[in-house]
DNA sequence: GGCGCTCCATACGGTTGCGTATGGAGGTTT
DNA sequence: AAACCTCCATACGCAACCGTATGGAGCGCC
C-alpha cells in the first residue's frame, strides 16, 4: 500500500511546482531530481506524465471548495454575516495555485473541465447565499456571476501588490455595493 | 525596408497563434511551417525567440488600449453613456488573446510587466469615468478594481458559454450596481 | 537462505525545438 | 556582366524530455 503514499508524494510536489512555476515546468525529471529519484520510481508509480496531470487535478478539486464552505458555514451569522467571511476568505488567500491551474486550463482541455466542475460549483454557493440575503433569483445570479468573475480576476492577476481588493476601505465599499438593494 | 514588414508578418502569425493555442504554441519552426518559409528566414529578421516574444508584446500594447477608449471618446454623450459604451464594449469582446497573454504573464516576466502597464492605463481611464459620474476618489476607485477584476475574470475564464455576462438582463443589473450611488 | 515482491537506478532510443553555419537564388548597383 | 545585397533553404550540433527495458537493492515469507 505504499503505492499511494508515493502517488501522494509526486502529487503533492507536482502542485508545489505549478503553483510556483506553471504547469509547463512540471516536468517528470524535474519532479524526481527535487524529490531526489530518478525517472525510474516515477514510471513505477504512474502510467505516465498526463497520469500525474489527471492526480493533480482530482487533488486539487477533493480540496478546492469543501473547505471553503464549510468553514463559512460553521461560522454561522446572518448570511449578511456568512457572505462577508467568505468574500474575505477567498480575496484574502494566496490564490497562485487558482492562477496556475486556469492558465493551464486556457490551453488544456482536461484541466478546463476540472475548472468548470469547480466553478459550477462555488458559484452555487454564492447564489444561494445572495437568495437569502432577499434577492429574486435573476438578482442574485447577476450579482453571484459578477463578484465570481472578480474573483477570478484577482487570482488571474497574480500576487501582486496593486490591483488587489486587500485595502480594508476598498473591500468593505465593494461589499457594501455587492449587498446594497 | 522590407525587413519591417518580414517582422510584422512573424509577429502578426505568432500573435494569431498565441491567441489561439498559447504561448507554448508559439515555436519558430511551427511558425515557419505556418508561413510557408524555414527557420532561416526567421533568424534572418529576429535574433532569437525572445526577440520575437518582445516584438509580440510591443504589438500588443500599441493596439491594446488606444483603440478602445478613442472610440468610447468619439462616441460622446454624459459620462453614463461613455461608461455603458466601453463596458458593452470590452465585455462583449473576445478576449482570447487577452486572456492567453494573461497566462502567458502568469509565468514570464516580460509578459507581466507589459500586462501591469496595460492595466495601469485602462483603469486610470474607468477610474476618471467614476470621478465624472460623480463619485469620491476613494469610492471611485474601488469600483474601478471591482469591475476591472470582473473584467479580467471574465477573459480569464474564456470563451465559455456559461460564466460570461453576455445576457443583456445581466449586464443591464450590473451596469446599475456598478453606477448605483 | 533461497524466493518473490516492491521500489528505484541506469541506460537507451526517439522526438521536438533552439540556434548557427553555409550556400544559393533573385534582384540591384556599378 | 560582374560584384553585391537581401532574403531564404539546407544541414548540423546541442539540449531537454518522454517513455521503455532491464537489472539490482531491500525486505517479508516459507
Amino acid at each position: 500500500m505504499n503505492t499511494r503514499l508515493g502517488q501522494q508524494e509526486w502529487t503533492n510536489e507536482a502542485l508545489r511546482t505549478l503553483a510556483a512555476h506553471g504547469i509547463d515546468a512540471v516536468r517528470v525529471e524535474r519532479l524526481a531530481a527535487a524529490l531526489k529519484v530518478t525517472k525510474g520510481s516515477f514510471y513505477w508509480h504512474f502510467a505516465g506524465r498526463n497520469a500525474l496531470l489527471a492526480a493533480m487535478l482530482e487533488a486539487w478539486k477533493a480540496r478546492a471548495t469543501a473547505d471553503v464552505i464549510a468553514q463559512v458555514e460553521a461560522s454561522g451569522g446572518t448570511p449578511r454575516d456568512r457572505m462577508q467571511t467568505l468574500l474575505k476568505i477567498v480575496f484574502k488567500t494566496d490564490g497562485r495555485l487558482e492562477q496556475q491551474i486556469r492558465a493551464w486550463a486556457a490551453n488544456d482541455d482536461m484541466a478546463r473541465a476540472a475548472q468548470h466542475e469547480i466553478d459550477g460549483l462555488r458559484t452555487a454557493y454564492v447564489q444561494s447565499l445572495f437568495v437569502e440575503l432577499g434577492f429574486a433569483l435573476p438578482e442574485a445570479k447577476a450579482r453571484t456571476q459578477f463578484a465570481y468573475l472578480a474573483l477570478i480576476g484577482q487570482y488571474a492577476i497574480g500576487p501582486s501588490a496593486k490591483g488587489k481588493l486587500q485595502s480594508n476601505d476598498q473591500f468593505e465599499r465593494v461589499f457594501a455595493m455587492l449587498i446594497a438593494r
